[in-house]
DNA sequence: AGATATCCTATCTTTTTACTCGGAATTCGA
DNA sequence: TCGAATTCCGAGTAAAAAGATAGGATATCT
């Protein structure tokens, strides 16, 4: 079970935005991204498309510019970041599906599993905002400042 | 985020082992669990194959073998059998490789994002056994009786 | 002996992933 | 107004993974 690299890219690249957004609200070029992240423009040019077409992310066209989170990062979770990018978690069909052949007798248990499982992740990702892991990288930072001398 | 047919089929199928090794201990066919899970002989085969390799299960040869768990049901977790065939949970490389890209300056941050997925996930599928499960269907199992007088 | 199973390895098809490319449209700054 | 920077859009492609299939060797029960 592991994330592809649009879920990992992605958010990545939506925390490099909230960064921006906290410092000085300048539009971010996917250059200048796919550069600090060393992954292919195109590639992660793709995925902002998908993202502004969620409402994630604002667009700006032209020279200077680039793009923006389109709500604070305390509006945005990783959840929604990751169900653009990956689709909706689903650890297994039979979790919405009734009629699936593991609605049959003697399959209800493993349902069970996967929605324990399901809920676990979910629980996460709902929860994390990008704000919170720009609380936790500044937080980050402070402690490496102290601990290393930096 | 979705597991593949492996884990699924082989919870499935391990579950399907722990209901014979509760009811009589005799060994169940691969043909056997595949008709009831309506999938292929030859594919559930290679998932087994894996589990036998890993001393999940143990095969008895011949007419009238099959597979039985090789240690009792309480003593199987969902994550050993996952780990067995989808790979360890890995949300991101950077969990383990401490020197990949993302430990750059500015990625840490998404680094501890995947800690916390990885770990919530981890937490439930290490802590529920192939008991738990067939706890909780004997459980469902009464309750379905008493609801619909089946 | 014959039926029933596992065991082992190889192959094949389909789908998904990850990435590349070319060019149009837009906007800023000189 | 020109040209550089940048998003926008659609198409294409190579490699890997997933999912499935096949055939024959080996073991064991009745």
């Amino acid at each position: 079970m592991k994330l592809s690299t649009k879920g990992r890219y992605g958010v990545k690249a939506m925390f490099e935005l909230a960064l921006s957004t906290a410092l000085n609200d300048e539009p971010v070029s996917i250059k200048m991204i796919a550069e600090k992240q060393n992954i292919s423009e195109y590639y992660l040019e793709q995925l902002f498309a998908s993202l502004r077409k969620a409402k994630l992310i604002k667009s700006i066209r032209g020279a200077q510019g680039g793009y923006v989170l389109a709500k604070p990062p305390k509006d945005i979770t990783v959840a929604d970041i990751l169900n653009v990018l990956e689709g909706p978690v689903e650890i297994s069909d039979c979790i919405s599906d009734e009629d699936s052949s593991c609605s049959r007798s003697g399959y209800c248990a493993t349902r069970l599993l996967w929605i324990k499982i399901y809920d676990s992740v979910n629980q996460v990702i709902n929860s994390i905002t990008l704000q919170d892991m720009l609380n936790d990288y500044y937080e980050m930072q402070k402690t490496n400042i102290l601990q290393r001398g930096e």
